[in-house]
DNA sequence: TTGAAAGCGCTAACAT
DNA sequence: ATGTTAGCGCTTTCAA
């Protein structure tokens, strides 16, 4: 590979500075409307492009900000990016990403590659690095982190939505909708799972289902299955999931099972991601603005970068989306809707 | 923010001269113990943390591989860039990606943002980057295509799976498990697509069908819906669509026509994404090796920066993963699969 | 309107 | 074993 050509060679070529190259091609005003033909044209000819790392260094900022998901699993995560992507083209920012890991060192490696990088700012989305981490990242460069509840560190802002409102809408939905008993389906340990299941709970107990609490803590497979079909046996007629992730899998387990969904089981999820329209039946969840959210770090970033001191924490309300998943047993009987009557207990 | 400390902070407060301190702290064996010691205290409690950009300015090159997915909506994309990263931590470079994204404006101002950033390779990931712009690229950095047929570029590798193969599994199989007439239903206009779909003509030529070839473009919505129905009525009782998310777009019409799969209509994806073993039902989908191909990508891109000149274009062979989705008509039946008897037009 | 020179933080060849 | 020095490609005073 021949090796780029730099701001010496345009100059050479042109027979001027290097330092009127740098000024032509950044459009300064005080330059010769002949000499900056000429120089285009000779930049335009060597292909020539600045070199970022160079400017940088120089510089002392990137322009760069760094996104990290917590996986690119579930696409809640790259909703965000969008948004952040789209109000960094505005503010003039590029957004990079790493792919995103569940696995503490992987974490660590590519929150170390985007640090390494200089970002001048970064998003950490849903993602569970340790406090401690986090607050010596942001000693060094602006921090926001998204999605995630619980959390108080002085020098981030966050970012997040209601989740404890976001599950208090999925349980009256459910109830109102003349579901009887709401089992909760969580694999989480994380906050975001912690909050929507506090949530669960304390909307049941404002209903007066204190006594129905009941939550599964989903691993894979059989055992997903074996509770549901316990949790039915015992009366329970809708899942609230943590994620629309575990919601299809409620509705995998319900089938491998027999138990028709919406029918006998009706299922809400969180997120409201592109997935929930996707599936048969397709999801009712709970909808949280994520591209909006991005969009919002972003300019909690600039903030930052401009001097601001305070913390904001900032709560986005969640909507509920309803579709076929939490359909009441009334509602059913659309074609292609064969789905089994209610079950014996719910009379 | 407080500027971060540099190698000459460390060196000063460890009362040593700044190339020590580099070689202390990359390991070097010339270093006295008891320096080094110094050394690296010194460093830790300063948090002292190499800047990137001035190493990679200074050595010309960055050990970055840069990723370019079309976009992160389908999985595929992802799994890629899983397998790549796997490949880049073993071979000591780190990966970074872009968000991804179909309108040519943004995707050109992703590849500028990567190039700009001087990463030692790029791998394009199922993009329509234009075959000039490649061409230009290449000239700086070594390029690698996944995911890309019908392309034969100089001095550009391309790892990709065969394409015609995998429509042909998906052919033969719904053929032998008993179905008539198989609809190929694409939205795409992209290279993939275009080799799929010949693939699926060709086979169903090969299978004395080719009066039965039939093509469905799918637009989102109602016209898919009214297409598959009319293809019903007309005897089809069999989708391939050009992957899973257009396989879960026709199981989704379908429902929506009261055409029960995989009843009424078998349906084969392609790409095997973590979607088609989430949804119901279990989607059949013809499956190309993605990280594998991601961990190949690397390998070339390590030869090429070895200064390998000939050009490798890999193709690997598919494989279809059968799941309820295509079940032939007597296999129906297993509990919770409250399906429809044959259409009479399969008598 | 243009050029010269300093220096961002680092590495590496060359002293000592 | 340790220090000095010269840049990498760029921006940015400051002079001319």
């Amino acid at each position: 590979m021949p090796p780029r050509p730099t701001l010496h060679d345009v100059a050479r070529s042109a027979g001027v500075s290097k330092s009127l190259v740098s000024l032509a091609l950044r459009g300064d005003a005080g330059v010769g409307a002949a000499t900056r033909e000429r120089i285009v044209q000779a930049a335009a000819e060597l292909g020539y492009r600045s070199n970022a790392l160079a400017r940088s260094l120089k510089q002392g900022r990137t322009r760069l900000v760094g996104a990290l998901p917590s996986s690119l699993e579930n696409p809640y995560h790259t909703d965000v990016v969008e948004g952040l992507e789209g109000a960094g083209v505005d503010a003039g920012l590029s957004v990079i990403m790493v792919p995103g890991a569940r696995e503490p060192e992987r974490r660590h490696r590519h929150l170390d590659l985007l640090l390494g990088l200089n970002v001048d700012g970064l998003v950490v989305i849903g993602s569970r690095v340790e406090p401690e981490r986090l607050l010596a990242v942001a000693r060094r460069v602006p921090v926001v982190l998204v999605g995630r509840p619980e959390i108080d560190l002085p020098g981030i802002d966050v970012v997040r939505n209601d989740d404890e409102h976001g599950a208090a809408l999925a349980v009256e939905h459910l109830l109102d909708a003349g579901r009887r008993r709401i089992l909760h389906v969580t694999s989480g340990t994380g906050p975001a799972g912690r909050a929507r299941r506090a949530g669960y709970e304390a909307a049941m107990a404002a209903r007066g289902r204190a006594a129905d609490i009941r939550v599964v803590v989903s691993d894979a497979g059989r055992a997903l299955r074996d509770a549901i079909v316990a949790a039915c046996a015992d009366g329970y007629d809708a899942v609230f999931a943590r994620n629309d992730l575990e919601a299809l899998a409620v509705i995998d387990a319900a089938a491998d099972a027999g138990i028709a969904v919406p029918g006998d089981l009706a299922v809400v999820g969180y997120d409201d991601t592109a997935l929930a329209a996707r599936t048969r039946p397709h999801l009712t969840s709970v909808d949280q603005p994520r591209a909006q959210m991005g969009r919002r770090a972003l300019a909690l970033l600039l903030e930052r970068l401009d001097g601001r001191e305070d913390d904001v924490r900032d709560v986005f309300t969640p909507t509920l989306a309803v579709r076929e998943s939490s359909a009441p047993p009334a509602t059913r009987g659309r074609p292609g809707d064969r789905t089994r009557p209610p079950p014996s207990h719910m009379g």
